[in-house]
DNA sequence: ATAAACTTTCAGAAAGTATTGAAAGTTTAG
DNA sequence: CTAAACTTTCAATACTTTCTGAAAGTTTAT
């Protein structure tokens, strides 16, 4: 199999997971591209190895930096911006993790926890039990939860081996 | 408070959470219905608490069901079919997680360990070198990421419990 | 057998998201 | 200063996903 071939495998498969994951598809492209590249892209040859658009090219590099997947990198003697991916894997898994709890753990927290706090009312007392109940699992379940993703965010690769031995015994 | 206007607020931000871990909003909206009621509900019921049309409901129901995270009741004298939500929390949480790795990581590490098999020829050697070694790290990561998930699942809580307290040591 | 009570299906409509491309904005070299 | 080289923005458009509702299918009681 030719290089190119492989790559553009790779680029399909890693669009195809971003986008189960709530992530735009051009921007899972975009980083897996650069994630295999052994040299930095201009927004040039991003939009041609891609076959997207300049707009488009500009707003997923954009939000890309956002999450710390990318950086710029200027070329003396060349005005175009170029783009990096960083090839560290467990950092790149660091910063997805931190910028997905960010999106989706830290708010669903902050409604549980507002929910248990309150004071509810209801003449159905089985389905007020029922209610403060689940929602009371829900909180301490996504409270765990968030305290081992925010472990992880904050490791190091050694930190996760070590742990990863105890978890497997 | 008023009962209902908590759940509705519950509700709200489940279907939020399901959809940026694309899953549909209405599928976790009528999760999260049965999850904090007290009694099984009826398609009709589900209909007019979330709006929904039939076609809606029978659908996501469906799906649900699927996913193992509901189950069917028939209530002696009725005829209608009423909907059951499991509410023991880690069991939602294995059977979601083995849904989404079904969907999620198997078929990435298929096409990782496909890429990482495959000879890859290229003239550009440093190019080919970090495709490799990209392609390596993260199947080595996905690798064990797949192991913890596949130990969740099987697990029972006391497992995760155990494990929890070693993770934050 | 059949009609009432219910469930399922699915084509078209609506809603939600992503993409384009051209115009506006910015920077830099000379 | 200004023109060329680039980046950014955003309204219009294309694409994708979800939802509706009416028709078709199924089951059950009599």
């Amino acid at each position: 199999m030719q290089l190119e071939e492989a790559k553009y495998k790779f680029i399909e498969s890693w669009g195809t997971l971003g986008s189960q994951w709530g992530i735009n598809r051009t921007m899972s492209q975009i980083h897996a591209l650069l994630l295999v590249s052994s040299k930095s892209l201009s927004a040039e040859e991003i939009m041609s190895e891609l076959n997207i658009s300049r707009g488009n090219v500009n707003m997923n590099v954009r939000a890309l930096m956002d999450w710390g997947l990318l950086t710029k990198e200027l070329k003396s003697g060349d005005r175009k911006e170029y783009f990096k991916a960083g090839k560290d894997i467990w950092e790149i898994a660091r910063k997805i993790t931190a910028e997905r709890k960010k999106r989706e753990i830290d708010p669903i927290l902050d409604v549980l926890s507002q929910l248990e706090k309150e004071t509810i009312e209801s003449k159905d007392k089985e389905g007020l039990e029922t209610f403060k109940s689940s929602i009371s699992e829900l909180n301490k379940f996504t409270g765990r939860a968030n305290d081992i993703v925010s472990k992880f965010i904050r490791s190091d690769e050694n930190w996760f081996y070590k742990t990863l031995l105890k978890i497997i015994k």
